[in-house]
RNA sequence: CGGGAUGUAGCGCAGUUUGGUUUAGCGCGCAGCGUUCGGGACGCUGAGGCCGGGGGUUCAAAUCCCCCCAUCCCGACCA
């Protein structure tokens, strides 16, 4: 992608409305603007990373075995009254009536319209297990939006939900999922924990969260650096207050930390399948409530809990599986006829070698191109200057370390090659 | 929903205390021309505002008063 032909509109400014890294550096890097308080836009460079955290997302799903579908957004109220959300969920549910004055909402989650599918269609032992997913959009009116994308009004989000025949089923596809997340996070990069949580307004007996370390993250949670032990500060058991106390397990000292929750997982039990009427028919011949699970992971979010985690005083520090370009590609001057000839050259050789290319082509000097690049922070650079015109070599740069290389024009084949293979550059949709 | 703050050009801000020399300014960005050209370079020229909205007070309001709206932060609550 030639940047001269993109949409890559970066601010120099820290806009006034920005409190914390990931809100400010997602606006300057032209990844989002707002439209109202806590709905946003998503920019072409900021789409590119949302597609590749849900590919990356998708597959995991699918390797655990979960299977993708699609539910709308806009919701009668009928099962929300069977379910006795109607009520329960309050204000924070984005409401409508249709012509014909009929209630709909807008799905801050989708429970109730799944679970309707489940009483439709699963009707014997023989359907189950089944594990559904969906990404899709979700309404909340918070009652106080904040840090742009990370309490939004309008979000992305992955949201499965299994059914099953017992509870011993359910802890299978429990575990495959709370494996699945660890992978997500994993081969994203980030730094995460899980703890044990509180289940909420969703319901159930069981629940895990996933939380990205931050130290601007809104969760306290408390770890055991002797067993590994974790838990939200709520369901610690230690004092909220003051110290953290001790361990559960192993009675040492906890350590209190911060951090952002970008998955949840509970086990639901019967709970909405009893208030729906989701019943299957055992291998006994009898009528049983449908056991479920449920299991949620932010998309936007995510990404910008990436960036809070990733981040220096320059900008973004992308990891190569969501980063919207592996290479970003420099010619110092974009004026000079010889420079630009070199940049195309380079530029043709790397999208021949798949590699995701953003190439500054622009008529702008070199300064604006490299704090461009920072703030934008695509893993790698190619830099094209008068050395490449002289001695025919290319200046690479990472963007995390700085370490600097010099390439010439017959290595990169090579240099690509070690990239993949050390899996450092391959975005998840070419895989 | 309680507490606090802020709305002036696309962005960042000054001007409001004490109403009138301000025709409403500055920096960045934007457009044109020229010089630069590996870390947001320089010069000249130019476009861009119902000072968040409405109502008052006054000879006169960005500035004082009332109401509304929007945005942000803290709290309670929540993925």
């Amino acid at each position: 992608m030639k940047f001269s032909e993109f949409f890559i509109p970066t601010l120099k400014e820290e806009p006034g409305e920005a409190e914390i890294s990931s809100h400010a550096l997602s606006l300057r890097a032209g990844l989002i603007r707002k439209i109202a308080s806590g709905i946003y836009s998503f920019l072409p460079l900021g789409l590119r990373v949302l597609r590749k955290i849900e590919e990356i997302v998708r597959q995991e799903m699918d390797n655990a075995g979960a299977i993708e579908l699609f539910l709308p957004v806009l919701q009668p109220s009928d099962l929300w009254e069977k379910s006795g959300r109607w009520k329960e969920y309050g204000p924070e549910m984005f409401r409508l009536k249709d012509r014909n004055k009929r209630d709909f909402c807008l799905g801050p989650t989708h429970e109730e319209l799944i679970t309707y599918l489940a009483y439709l269609d699963l009707k014997s032992y023989k359907d189950l297990p089944v594990n559904l997913y969906q990404i899709q959009v979700k309404f909340r009116d918070e009652m106080r939006p904040r840090y742009g994308l990370l309490r939004a009004r309008e979000f992305i989000m992955k949201d499965s939900y299994s059914f099953c025949r017992n509870d011993d089923s359910l802890d299978i596809i429990y575990k495959k999922m709370y494996n699945a997340y660890c992978r997500i996070l994993e081969r994203i990069g980030l730094r995460y924990r899980v703890v044990e949580a509180d289940t909420g307004l969703i319901g159930g007996s069981s629940s895990h969260e996933f939380i990205i370390l931050a130290e601007n993250g809104e969760d306290k949670l408390v770890f055991c650096p002797e067993c590994g032990y974790s838990a939200n500060l709520e369901v610690s058991g230690s004092s909220p207050g003051g110290g953290s106390g001790s361990c559960v397990n192993c009675g040492k000292n906890l350590k209190t930390e911060k951090g952002i929750e970008i998955g949840h997982i509970f086990k639901l039990g019967s709970k909405y399948s009893d208030r729906l009427d989701a019943r299957f028919v055992d291998v006994d011949g009898k009528q049983k409530p449908l056991i479920m699970g449920c299991y949620g992971i932010g998309i936007t979010r995510m990404l910008a809990a990436a960036i809070e985690q990733m981040h220096d005083s320059k900008g973004i520090v992308w990891p190569v599986s969501i980063a919207p370009f592996a290479v970003n590609l420099i010619v110092t001057t974009g004026k000079n006829e010889e420079f630009l000839k070199a940049g195309d050259l380079v530029y043709r050789i790397l999208t021949g070698l798949d590699v995701e290319v953003l190439y500054d082509d622009r008529e702008v000097n070199a300064g604006i191109k490299f704090k461009d690049s920072d703030l934008i922070g695509i893993p790698i650079r190619f830099i094209l200057g008068r050395k490449f015109l002289d001695n025919k070599l290319i200046d690479v740069e990472y963007r995390k370390d700085g370490k600097k290389m010099e390439l010439s024009l017959d290595s990169i084949p090579g240099f690509i090659k070690k990239l993949n293979t050390a899996n450092n550059l391959k975005s998840p949709l070419n895989e």
